[in-house]
DNA sequence: TTCGGTACTCACCTCGTGGTAAGTATTGGG
DNA sequence: CCCAATACTTACCACGAGGTGAGTACCGAA
């Protein structure tokens, strides 16, 4: 939860990827934010249909404090918060890539079974 | 859970291979079977040190179900179990390879942060 | 006759994740 | 004067992941 070890010791690469990327949004709040640059918090949370205020919050402070999005405040009138990646943020949503490539195979794969069956 | 969509649907690559990735020791499980070729249910539990023999066998059964290992029974005096990755969970763990490499970049730059401290 | 080793199965419990719903501060608009 | 809209914050609760420990069936060895 804090800077640096959440859950580690860590026994491998794997696992401190995975610890960053666990949660039921984060991976798509990273690709969120990747498609779109910035965006706001109530950008966000439209953007992800059925995630709740807290839990956006929430996953967006763990992702602040791993050092994945910059979170920049405008002090206006009605309030704006923009969220973006950093560079690591950047690179973790491209090592993600393959994985997500895997993923929409196998997607087809399965709806090709289905529909077989 | 059962074969096809497990919690989907999906809204995107990212959460059909989280899906099927998701479980504390699923990562390193397929690590180990990678590594090893066939494994026996006790070499996997002596090799992933923590795991509860429970958590091992449930893993092991939703990564079959998933069709990402193989579980060959030998019918001997004391029994024999050996599983294997199939071709779908050879790709997966080539997929995790990027994530993998991005997770020991990220432990490197914390230890590097921690010791600098 | 009991023990050890295999690969499980089962019952029980804890705790963290995530959901729901309400409350907060600010200021402009009707 | 109250409401809307922003971005939260807080309290409460349910569920499921995961841990613990015991039990099972089989057989050979001591």
């Amino acid at each position: 939860m804090a800077a640096g070890a959440r859950r580690g010791p860590y026994v491998c690469g794997i696992d401190a990827a995975m610890d960053v990327v666990s949660g039921k949004w984060k991976s798509l709040i990273l690709w969120e934010l990747n498609n779109y640059g910035a965006r706001r918090f109530g950008e966000l949370r439209r953007g992800l249909p059925g995630v709740s205020e807290k839990m956006l919050i929430q996953h967006l402070r763990e992702m602040e404090e791993d050092g994945l999005v910059h979170r920049e405040v405008y002090r206006e009138v009605p309030p704006r918060v923009e969220y973006s990646l950093t560079e690591d943020g950047t690179s973790l949503n491209e090592a993600l890539g393959p994985l997500g490539a895997w993923g929409t195979a196998r997607r087809e794969r399965l709806t090709i079974e289905q529909s077989g069956v």
